[in-house]
DNA sequence: CGTGGAGTTGAATACGATCAACACCGGTGG
DNA sequence: CCACCGGTGTTGATCGTATTCAACTCCACG
């Protein structure tokens, strides 16, 4: 959800060269927890999604990646480390992998792109950040509220339960709160 | 909390030639929100704390930073833009202080230097993740036991009210939970 | 058709917040 | 040296938000 790329049409011409396309049908995964996560994925139609599934059997929803976005365990690719996430297609989804090879390639194409992936990887961390904070304030239908100003283009597309996963409440909650917008 | 320097004795030395020593009295901020962040600190004596004012006027702590760990707002220091958090010291505190500049400076000493950083930033990333999910599925005592193993240097040097607030639950709450478990 | 998942609604419950009172220092000034 | 004060932590009572469990509707898909 965080990382959206803001890149001009010739930095989008470069990717194209460099990343290898990709599809993955609806309900199927990229990545699993415990795997090594080889590459990350640039999504150019469909929507995928990270989450976790937590001791008590629960999952949760770390990011959704719609079209512009993309989406990654950075640290398990960075480091060849087990992922603690999961990722899976929540529509049929056409994406750019790029694995690290290629994120090399792209380095000598344009050696600025490191330089943009670190931006990128700040927006992500900055967008992390607010969230956690509004879960330390706000209450869960003012998560709502601002997911819908936020996300608007997703919250018609994806379903309820999984938005409600994403805000950390259960979706009996979530029809509560939206009816109760409703009434207002 | 989240940003500890694993670095060796020759690493820590070049810093101490880049970096330029402070300090900062108990209750004094070095970090005002909408103020740009120029510079990060690296905690050698005491403990910082970051933390942000929510819109009904209460104190929601991001960060602490005791000896060997460090500080900032990366965000507002690399974009000059306004801060979104407030940076003081819970005690006495003695840092290294390091800008732009002296980033710049470390990386003509030390060429590895940005890959470091971003290596240290990807920690952080991790860290608030792992927080973010662990609000979206622990119960206020299992985070604060997680904390007390985590942490257990800083539970008995650190304020309980402002443990409270790092773990997002009220000081009263926090009582009560630290009585159960005594009691059992 | 009919089956299963998604969403809704209701009732009971749990967890944490809020408001208020009080005990316990640690420091300051008379 | 003691009295007072403010801040921190504790405890109690009450309230609000969200969870849990269960039943039911609706719809998409086989």
């Amino acid at each position: 959800m965080k990382e959206k790329f803001q890149f001009d049409d010739e930095q989008l011409e470069q990717f194209r060269d460099v990343f290898a396309p990709q599809f993955v049908e609806k309900g199927n995964s990229i990545l699993l927890q415990g795997d090594i996560c080889k590459y990350g994925a640039f999504v150019t139609q469909g929507c995928l999604r990270s989450y976790v599934i937590d001791s008590k059997g629960r999952e949760h929803i770390i990011q959704f990646a719609p079209e512009n976005w993309w989406i990654a365990e950075q640290l398990s690719m960075a480091r060849q480390q087990p992922a603690m996430y999961n990722i899976d297609a929540i529509e049929d989804t056409h994406y750019l992998a790029f694995t690290n090879e290629y994120y090399t390639r792209l380095n000598a194409l344009n050696p600025q792109a490191k330089d943009m992936f670190n931006s990128l990887f700040m927006n992500s961390f900055h967008a992390m950040q607010k969230r956690l904070i509004s879960h330390l304030s706000a209450t869960g239908e003012e998560r709502y509220v601002e997911f819908n100003k936020t996300y608007s283009m997703l919250a018609t597309r994806i379903p309820q339960k999984m938005i409600a996963s994403y805000l950390g409440i259960t979706p009996e909650t979530l029809s509560r709160i939206r009816k109760e917008l409703v009434r207002k």
